[in-house]
DNA sequence: GTGAAAGCGCTAACAT
DNA sequence: ATGTTAGCGCTTTCAC
């Protein structure tokens, strides 16, 4: 391995100077850093970041944790603080915990081990307690999803809203048995979607019928299974989530429904096949790309800040979603 | 900061015997190991990855650079080696080049800079001559596209053979004039692609119309300007990118084309939609996952091998691709 | 403008 | 089974 002790042999300077001059930092002849540089590059000289963030005392990485990176949702924010770092030198450590709560307290100790420089997180279900101390020791940010315990800044969406307009627009088409396919509620997104849907119904005087929420993993198989019975009478369903969506037009595929005459469908997501599929899907979309891009100028912003930065009250950023009426939702049959 | 040095005074035992009751390594009494655990756990001790790696002259950590994570068949690969480094206690170093090489070079450095145990690339256009002597020192592989200077393994398709069935399916149905999307030569998979295409032309004693071949970047807005004027002979197109079969279908959707009563199409990716599009589109589909999983093995298997353990010959490894037919092809009108 | 020296936190070699 | 010591590569005083 070169080091710069290498460097200071090779050009009989000391590994002081060598130090100033590839870094730039103290005083240096424009010779001496010229002639520093040529032996670098002779050499094949690249500094250590173990060595430098342990001189340092922090590194130049940022921490991303998220439950699932082909999910188009978690990787549109690695798309973006990848970016953000790349613009500020600093360098990226995605962690994958899919929603396993051991697998997520791992690598958050990794972060923390890798004394990144700061840490966003996609809470998974029932997150350990130990998250919490993990969490203070650097500038941290939930993301989408929140865990009640920890106390930090939050940049997701305005899911009620968005859930309660799409309740609200089948509700006014005439619908009243409408099924919701949802993650549960120990999924934060999943609750606060539950609860859009529920209070949607409530305001039109309509009582919930339990059995049409259909609550489960936000997974392809639980978006298959939400729908695999239909009861007669529901005439509309909404799958609130991108792969409760992706599973049930699955479904609906295969069986051959009629869309919007059999059943009016809402979905969720911001694939660019939902406007295409049955000549444009009637959706809520939650812009991914505005967060991800909110969520990673103020991350990058608080390095170097104290890492417990929070004061509630703060930084709890819910981002509207948009509502698109296609061609999947019709009015209900009378 | 916590430090082993302050487990030590706290249980009045050395740094050593910290250490080794923390790593299980050397010999240590049950009972000395159960004080340093709870006094570890008491003062919030986490191990710096810095300290460790500069004393083992190593890390832990895999690097993978790729041009875009959102890209299905990107983040497919980020989600193995994700896995497998899990299951081995590595972690995950993830680099974003948006097919710049400038990027590209500063990304390979930081992967250098943090000592990475191994590191996977899907090379960009025109990539530095300098990559070669960073990729030279760690277990090295490219995936999916393949660099020519670089002399690594490589973990690709079989591309010329994908686009060469496509093409033989659309001639058999009669198409004469056959439009291909493609990415440019830069790209080794583009220029696969290519030749493919011809190949399978030539073979049944047809003549290239270069005109008719659109290459350009591997993006939703070339797939979009490759047809943008279709000349009216033209009979089928064939979209050889996941990118650019999204771009043709938009603008397929927005001007109402008749599919494939005016045109035949096959497209390219692994996507759900795909199957769902006008009743399931004709496609070429590469097993990413597949190819992922046998990458990410194969990668962290060299960790701690010679770096350069590759021999010109061996590992150039070609997954064939699958032929779908669809509902998006028909035989040319005569 | 340059050099000498110290120390970041950890672990392996060696001594007890 | 435990303690002592040294050193990984870098940067930052502090001298000169």
């Amino acid at each position: 391995m070169v080091t710069i002790k290498d460097i200071a042999r090779d050009t009989g300077l000391s590994p002081a100077t060598v130090a100033r001059a590839l870094g730039g930092n103290g005083p240096t002849r424009p010779e001496t850093r010229q002639r520093v540089h040529e032996a670098a590059d002779r050499l094949g000289y690249v500094v250590s970041s173990a060595a430098r963030s342990m001189r340092n005392q922090s590194s130049d990485m940022v921490g991303l944790i998220v439950p699932d990176i082909v999910n188009r949702f978690y990787s549109e924010m690695a798309r973006a603080i990848a970016a953000a770092c790349d613009a500020r030198g600093l360098h990226f450590l995605l962690a994958v915990t899919d929603d396993d709560p051991d697998r997520e307290l791992r690598q958050m100790r990794a972060m923390v081990a890798a004394r990144a420089a700061a840490v966003a997180l996609v809470p998974g279900p029932h997150s350990h307690r130990s998250m919490i101390a993990l969490a203070e020791r650097q500038p941290f940010v939930q993301l989408v999803r929140r865990s009640e315990w920890l106390r930090s800044e939050w940049f997701g969406f305005e899911e009620e809203s968005g859930l309660e307009t799409a309740t609200t627009h089948l509700l006014s088409l005439g619908h009243r048995h409408i099924l919701l396919a949802c993650s549960g509620d120990r999924y934060s997104t999943g609750a606060a979607r539950q609860r859009g849907y529920t209070d949607a119904l409530k305001k039109h005087g309509l009582s919930v019928d339990d059995a049409l929420i259909r609550a489960g993993e936000p997974t392809v198989a639980h978006g298959r299974a939400a729908i695999a019975d239909i009861p007669p009478h529901v005439t509309a369903i909404i799958t609130a989530g991108t792969l409760l969506t992706e599973g049930a037009v699955d479904v609906l595929t295969d069986r051959g429904v009629s869309i919007p005459g059999d059943l009016s469908i809402v979905g969720f997501g911001i694939e660019k096949w939902l406007q295409w599929w049955r000549g444009g899907m009637t959706r809520i979309i939650p812009p991914v790309d505005v967060l991800a891009e909110t969520c990673a100028e103020h991350l990058l912003s608080r390095i170097g800040t104290e890492a417990a930065g929070y004061s509630s009250g703060t930084g709890v950023i819910g981002h509207p979603t948009v509502f698109e009426i296609g061609q999947t939702t019709a009015p209900a049959a009378t």
